[in-house]
DNA sequence: GGTGCATATATCTAATTTGCATATAAGCAG
DNA sequence: CTGCTTATATGCAAATTAGATATATGCACC
């Protein structure tokens, strides 16, 4: 067999993009590296796939994993991209299908002070440094995030399951960079039908609390 | 070493949905198959990835020796979504890296009636049986087509070097399916700022010939 | 050479969407 | 009850879009 000729083995993994929004700042997950390579910096968290795994699964088990809860279930996971240049880790040719996923910041908040290796960084203000081409990967996935804002519900994946239309025009803010106008995102954003009104209002605001909101199924 | 429980070894292969627009049909270039699993189906065309090569670089290997042109210069050409299924290649486990490709039809007809084992398939009426999860593949392809259309000069990639408004407008609704407002796309069209008028016109036409467009650099 | 035909191109109007400003409502603190 | 802050509703102008209609241009035909 001629085998290691015409299909070369390559090692294949999955790299995940986990953002948050927090504080009014969209952030990152990261991992601090302990081996080499790049032994010290920061890097996305991500494995290797299994060889009877699919990728999807292989996703979402370094979701689970590292945000320490079932199988990831309410969060978006969706592939992003793949990257493959022949340089990206210098131990050995490496395939990595990358992943972005989103969770709201409570649900996150709890695995990353547990864990001592573990933080968000700003995806605004990263590190000089990080790991293999994941500065690259993480800018791919704030692109896809822009991208799709307006297209598909993905700012409720960063929220709880009630939220105000405050906090809605605070993620797409936080998402994009720029301030929106009130009253037009509202009306935007109640024409989309993602959402429904609860009947319940905030409370233990020193003004008038506004109306809570959820996904509409 | 456990280098093989750690990361096992995977075949990484490209396959290419090249994609062409001719009398007024979106088409999909499909090679029939000779060897097994499914010998005797249509599939796209692919290849293995080399153990040096970036994956980008594999995609226009391909994409130069179907298209049989150097290097598919010209062709649009960019990384879809890759398919890792488990199941999806009975021999091993396989991870396909999709890549979509779109040229002028007439850059494609001579490789096309010059290879026996080439078919053009229209996307809308593809043949019931494809090899591999090739169906799924191509349903991807034409659904970023169609979500790409408005906002990345794709079309242009479809068309020769000059073409006239109702040539565009026809590569619109093949690819879309759908019939469009002339006016409109007119105007819409001219003002992307993708393309601008040559000053020559059509000729041989029996009535009021149109002016040619080309891409604007 | 004029007339009719088919299509390109330009223009106009109504409808829709969007941005922005203003007015009103609701809760709480004093 | 007054004032403060924010939510929500309303109103209007600007910009965009869809659609229809009018005009222009080449050729075939008589």
């Amino acid at each position: 067999m001629m085998a290691s000729m015409t299909h070369p083995p390559f090692a294949v993994t999955v790299d995940l993009v986990l953002m948050t929004v927090t504080a009014d700042r969209l952030t990152v997950l990261l991992q601090r590296r302990t081996a080499e390579p790049f032994s010290g910096l920061l890097a996305l968290p991500g494995g290797f796939v299994g060889v009877d795994e699919p990728l999807d699964a292989a996703a979402r088990r370094v979701l689970a994993d590292k945000a320490a809860f079932a199988q990831g279930e309410g969060a978006w996971l969706e592939q992003l991209y793949t990257f493959g240049d022949p340089s990206r880790d210098p131990r050995m040719r490496t395939v990595s299908v990358a992943y972005f996923a989103l969770l709201p910041a409570e649900e996150l908040a709890a695995a990353v002070s547990a864990a001592e290796d573990l933080t968000l960084a700003p995806v605004m203000d990263l590190p000089p440094a990080l790991a293999f081409d994941h500065a690259a990967i993480i800018a791919a996935a704030h692109d896809r995030l822009k991208g799709k804002l307006d297209y598909a519900p993905l700012a409720l994946a960063l929220l709880p399951e009630r939220f105000t239309l405050r906090d809605l025009q605070a993620v797409h803010e936080a998402i994009t960079g720029k301030s929106l106008n009130k009253p037009a995102f509202r009306r935007r954003m109640i024409d989309t039908g993602w959402i429904e009104p609860t009947g319940e209002r905030e409370t233990a605001t020193s003004f008038r609390p506004a109306e809570l909101y959820r996904r509409k199924p």
